[in-house]
DNA sequence: TCTGGGGTCCTAGGACCC
DNA sequence: TCTGGGGTCCTAGGACCC
């Protein structure tokens, strides 16, 4: 068998996403905002050519994206998260050992023979069969895959495939030349500027770096990019996998609020609305929790930044929503003064257990009220998410997103496009004449 | 006025034990 | 005068990823 990884890296898939069902957005830039509308996320190719960064507000941008005929979106992840699973199926028909890394990306094991053909065949059947264009790349290592992968969504002649190997031994150290060392995988935005002021620049000079000095003033992650950038594979996949299934060791469960909260019913609703999601998520795992924590922000953009909170243990370990909503209302009471601006708040479930494997002294089992959990979940599957709920994660107001309650701090999601692919009165409409 | 969400691992330091 | 050493566990904070 070849050696070397496959990674397949769907290009600004948000973006294209949302041009799947609206053909006009092709060639035309647009952008994909955060929850709340807070923020870029995902900027099509045209967004990225007009200097649109990540990250950028999109109260700062609003003005300039008018004047440039930018197309702005709300995040719309049910969209996003059934495209990924079409993604996924149609290369599960051309390579085996698929690992799902992030939404839109993952690894696979390199083909038998002939990869270069086998790439570019694999990516025009997503293009066709999804309609999402696909960037996939071949290395030694994933690191270098992923550096390849940059280069190739950046240099429209390679055709959105590469394989390392096949390169002009010249060219391959032109791209590690040409790849600022903030752009590696595993060098952040922390120890990209103080790897810069070491004179280590770019990756070809950190790949020839003194491998112990990186250790000693960087710690082991980054000595194994190191590793990685001269081909020998060390970096695994931290999470990996994560979409297909594994258990995770914690479930975070936080949002902004539409508008500021000051009052001490308005964060133990959200509370309850977060402890509910959080526990649908631990249940669908088969984990109960062994600690639940909670806390409460202000903006980091305004002075006087703050956050409260804590951590308490319920009795027995549980997935019982209502416990666990009851348990971060009351850390939030204890914790957070009211008339303070709260722009956020967050539901934390951690130290957990199999709920297979928990067990305990005969006549001190957990008392479980499963009955009512059952029921929710039973609910909210058949007529979807939140239609049941404890407290305020049952009621609906007239917006459509799940987790609208009516609440004045719900999202705004003021740009959001159609779930064509999972809701039948929002499916795409085609019109012939 | 308005700035996302959800994970993982590593490391350092303190408490505690023998 | 001389004032141990090493292991484990836990937590908080930092860094990274998408």
């Amino acid at each position: 068998m070849t050696a070397g990884f496959v990674l397949a890296d769907a290009d600004s898939f948000y973006a294209s996403c949302e041009r799947v069902f609206d053909p006009g957005l092709a060639g035309r830039p647009v952008v994909v905002l955060s929850n709340n509308d807070g923020c870029v996320v995902a900027r099509s190719r045209e967004a990225k050519n007009l200097g649109i960064q990540e990250g950028v507000p999109w109260f700062k941008l609003r003005e300039f994206a008018r004047m440039h005929g930018v197309t702005a979106r709300s995040s719309n992840y049910e969209l996003y998260a059934s495209l990924s699973a079409r993604m996924m199926r149609v290369m599960d028909q051309w390579l085996p050992g698929r690992v799902a890394y992030s939404i839109d990306e993952c690894f696979l094991d390199p083909p038998a023979r002939d990869p270069d053909r086998t790439l570019r065949l694999m990516r025009r059947a997503i293009l066709r069969g999804v309609g999402v264009p696909v960037t996939v790349t071949m290395a030694p290592t994933r690191t270098l895959a992923k550096l390849l992968s940059r280069w190739a969504k950046r240099t429209p002649d390679a055709g959105g495939a590469a394989v390392w190997d096949d390169l002009d031994p010249m060219l391959r150290e032109r791209i590690l030349q040409d790849t600022p060392v903030g752009d590696i995988w595993g060098v952040g935005r922390r120890t990209a500027p103080r790897l810069t002021a070491m004179g280590l620049t770019d990756a070809m000079r950190l790949r020839d770096a003194d491998q112990t000095a990186i250790r000693r003033r960087f710690g082991v992650n980054l000595a194994r990019t190191v590793l990685e950038l001269n081909g020998t594979p060390c970096v695994d996949l931290a999470g990996g996998d994560a979409v297909d299934g594994r258990r995770e060791h914690m479930i975070v469960c936080s949002r902004m609020f539409g508008q500021p909260v000051t009052d001490l019913d308005g964060l133990r609703a959200a509370a309850g609305v977060h402890a509910q999601k959080a526990a649908v998520r631990l249940r669908r795992q088969g984990s109960l929790t062994r600690l639940v924590g909670a806390w409460a922000a202000t903006s980091p953009y305004a002075p006087g930044y703050r956050v409260a909170g804590g951590w308490m243990r319920p009795e027995d370990p549980t997935d019982d929503p209502s416990v666990i909503a009851r348990l971060a209302a009351r850390i939030l009471a204890d914790h957070c003064p009211t008339g303070v601006r709260w722009a956020r708040c967050a539901v934390i479930l951690t130290d957990l257990t199999d709920r297979d494997t928990y067990r305990t002294l005969p006549g001190l089992e957990p008392r479980l009220d499963e009955g009512l959990a059952d029921a929710i979940d039973a609910i909210n599957c058949r007529y979807g998410s939140m239609h049941a709920g404890v407290g305020y994660a049952g009621i609906r107001g007239r917006g459509r997103e799940d987790a609208d309650t009516g609440a004045s701090w719900r999202m705004r999601r003021g740009m959001l496009s159609r779930r064509a692919t999972t809701r039948w009165d929002e499916i795409a409409v085609v019109k012939s004449t």
